[in-house]
DNA sequence: AGCACGCCGACT
DNA sequence: GTCGGCGTGCTC
């Protein structure tokens, strides 16, 4: 009997080790006995098998062997997934895995081979009376997929059938229909060399960098990229937000590859189709992927071309179980394959543009609109501490409305509600709520009249006046625009507003019916939230005006402002799209803030260095590498003895390594349960990779003692503090 | 995570 | 007398 390493979807670090007559190959699914219940597990070689005495091994109760054995180069991306998370393996390999092959069953896939007639079927001519044989008969001349031939006739299959019983076909493998690349648009400069840059490294690791602004033609460059790695034969990756797999995108890649057999890979799919797409992507039949980040762990065996678009899109990141970050593993895999991987954005997130200025990116930019005349929009500030407000809104603002509407013109208004945390401000100064003993900002607290810090657990009292001026006026930020919907509605009530909300985006039908008022010229003023930044085309908006976003210049987080300057800028891509000049206004309470001027000149690279130097003196992420300890009970005292007990575990951390907390987490409760964290930090992430993952078996002994209803959990790299 | 085993309260 | 609460311990 052999002894063989399997690796199970379990909360343990380690494989199992079971018994079978023979060898079986790294990949390969079996099912197995696990306590009483049977679970799919996949073998694992690399994995020494565990020296138990027989007896206390169970057999493998089957080879799930309708598919060949997983690849090896999935099972190196999971183990480096896993080792870099501090995720279990056998999780990880699960999450990488179609649900249908999670399951210890065997799975029915398309048959994607073609049937040919041999010697003895093209001497068995059916009567030329059986016309449906005869049809049949005669297409089966050329080879045909099962596909094919069910579209030459509803009766083809018990032809088939009847024909292989009786010795008369052939069974070709799969063959891919001959390129075909319908009309390329032409390139600008910048594009050709983006394009060059990129095809130059094909066969070839590099990483680049694609800032475009809006409208530059990044698509464009993708495609005319794909084009040429489909013509050496070999198959591209493409990751985007879930926000971005339209219709019309995919429509897009069909159009331009006709013949190609093109997957999207998304969590709208069923079990099967999402099963079908990934197998064909393993097995070399589909040249290209489409997909959101968990189309990232699907096998290509002809990798080519590895594209993430929009980069800096924080969906890229998973936010429970093994919690990876697409774009980062996405760079892996490229490297691991030896191909090129292109980000792509116009707003590219810190990690990014450090990753440009350490020169392990090399950084394509795409400056000009594709569309010649289009021209950038013109950004300006109203300053709304020097104005009387109705309702939130100023005057101008209210102006330049009337004046589009005037013109039927469509405005879009944009409210930042996203939540950020109250932090106190002084309205004459510009004093803000900074923790004295960190880095970060406190967070008011109403209820308990403390401010309070989310990364060390400071805690203090409101004060009643500016510390900085003596200002008795000292105000939360962000707040204030509950009211703005309705006395918009008031202010113009001839005007058609259309609310775009969580509702419209998530139901398809719901989305279509938004599209097509807002593009039959139903609509004088969009209104909504975060969603309307993300990249749809609305068609001609010549205003934007965008509402509440002073809340995430001085917020808890520090990535709030790097969020809330590339959702304005994005925002403000949607003004001036076609032959309109565009005009975004911004109404705020601190236009001399730096992320307002940088923003009116479209300074992204201003911006980024500014932010950039002010995480590296503060130590924060990309300057530093963090790993966050999260904890949730039901009560926060559990949460917090837990992470207690933990800071106990660890002693005194080895310099420069360093932990602070426990601290509440910023949305410090979440269905009835209460978050605390530790938030352990150091300059090079080596070390502080090295020193949590020693810490992790005693780590999972102390969970092992806490309450039952404890949860917790590591976040290496987080995107939300 | 599941799912057992195990030892104490209110019910046909 | 048992049905069932969830504490704790293990799973090759």
């Amino acid at each position: 009997m052999q002894h063989i390493s399997v690796w199970l979807d379990v909360p343990l670090r380690g494989a199992f080790t079971y018994l079978h007559p023979q060898p079986l190959p790294s990949g390969q699914r079996v099912r197995v006995a696990f306590g009483n219940r049977e679970l799919c597990g996949v073998v694992d070689n690399d994995v020494p098998p565990q020296a138990l005495d027989e007896a206390r091994c169970k057999p493998i109760l089957a080879v799930l062997d309708e598919l060949p054995p997983l690849p090896e180069a999935l099972l190196q991306q999971v183990r480096f997934a896993a080792r870099y998370y501090l995720h279990p393996q056998g999780q990880a390999l699960f999450t990488a895995l179609p649900t249908a092959l999670r399951e210890p069953r065997a799975v029915t896939l398309a048959d994607r081979q073609s049937y040919r007639l041999n010697a003895a079927g093209l001497a068995a001519e059916p009567s030329a009376r059986s016309t449906v044989q005869r049809q049949l008969w005669l297409a089966l001349q050329q080879p045909q997929s099962r596909d094919a031939l069910r579209r030459v006739h509803p009766q083809a299959m018990a032809f088939l059938k009847q024909r292989l019983a009786a010795g008369h076909i052939d069974i070709l493998p799969w063959q891919a229909p001959p390129l075909q690349v319908a009309a390329a648009l032409t390139l600008n400069d910048e594009q050709q060399a983006a394009l060059d840059a990129v095809a130059a490294k094909l066969g070839r690791f590099g990483a680049f960098l694609l800032h475009g602004i809006t409208g530059s033609g990044k698509t464009e460059v993708y495609l005319q990229l794909i084009a040429r790695v489909l013509a050496a034969g070999q198959q591209a990756l493409v990751i985007i937000p879930e926000i971005n797999l339209t219709p019309q995108l995919i429509e897009r890649f069909a159009q331009r590859f006709p013949a190609s057999h093109i997957v999207c890979l998304h969590s709208g799919l069923s079990d099967g189709e999402r099963l079908q797409g990934w197998v064909d992507a393993w097995q070399g039949v589909a040249d290209i992927v489409i997909g959101t980040r968990l189309a990232v762990f699907t096998p290509q065996p002809r990798a080519g071309l590895v594209i993430v678009d929009e980069e800096h899109d924080g969906s890229f990141k998973q936010q429970d179980g093994l919690r990876y970050h697409a774009r980062d593993l996405a760079v892996w895999r490229a490297s691991q394959a030896q191909v090129p991987v292109l980000l792509g954005s116009a707003t590219p997130s810190l990690e990014t543009v450090a990753n440009v200025e350490a020169g392990r990116y090399h950084r394509l930019v795409l400056s000009a609109r594709a569309h010649g005349s289009a021209r950038l929009p013109r950004i300006g500030l109203v300053d709304t501490r020097r104005l009387k407000l109705v309702d939130g809104l100023s005057e101008p603002v209210i102006a330049a409305l009337q004046q589009r509407l005037a013109r039927r013109e469509m405005s879009l208004v944009f409210i930042n509600r996203r939540g950020y945390s109250p932090v106190l401000a002084c309205t004459a100064c510009g004093w803000t709520s900074a923790c004295q003993h960190c880095s970060a900002r406190m967070v008011l607290h109403l209820s308990a009249r403390q401010l309070r810090c989310h990364h060390c657990g400071a805690q203090q009292r409101v004060p009643l006046q500016c510390p900085a001026c003596g200002n008795p006026d000292v105000q939360p930020l962000g707040e204030g625009t509950q009211r703005l919907e309705e006395a918009l509605r008031r202010l113009l009530p001839e005007a058609r507003i259309l609310r775009i909300d969580r509702d419209s985006t998530s139901h398809k039908a719901a989305w279509d019916a938004v599209y097509q008022r807002v593009h039959a010229g139903e609509v004088d003023i969009l209104l909504g939230t975060q969603m309307l930044a993300k990249g749809h085309d609305f068609g001609a908006l010549s205003l934007v005006v965008v509402l509440g976003s002073d809340g995430g210049l001085y917020s808890a987080d520090y990535r709030a402002s790097e969020r809330l300057f590339a959702q304005l800028l994005q925002v403000s891509g949607r003004a001036g799209r076609a032959e309109l000049a565009g005009d975004v206004i911004v109404q705020t309470n601190w236009p001399e803030h730096p992320l307002y001027l940088a923003l009116t000149q479209h300074d992204f690279d201003g911006f980024a260095a500014s932010q950039l130097q002010e995480r590296r003196e503060a130590g924060f992420p990309p300057a530093a590498s963090q790993v966050i300890l999260r904890a949730d009970a039901p009560q926060y005292h559990e949460a917090e003895a837990f992470l207690q007990q933990v800071l106990a575990l660890c002693g005194e951390l080895p310099p420069p390594l360093f932990v602070f907390g426990p601290a509440p987490a910023l949305m410090a409760r979440l269905a009835g349960r209460e978050r605390a964290q530790l938030t352990f930090e150091a300059p090079q992430r080596p070390a502080l990779h090295a020193w949590l993952r020693a810490l992790l078996p005693q780590l999972d002994a102390l969970a092992r003692k806490a309450p039952r209803h404890l949860r917790w959990s590591l976040d290496v790299d987080p995107q939300e503090i």
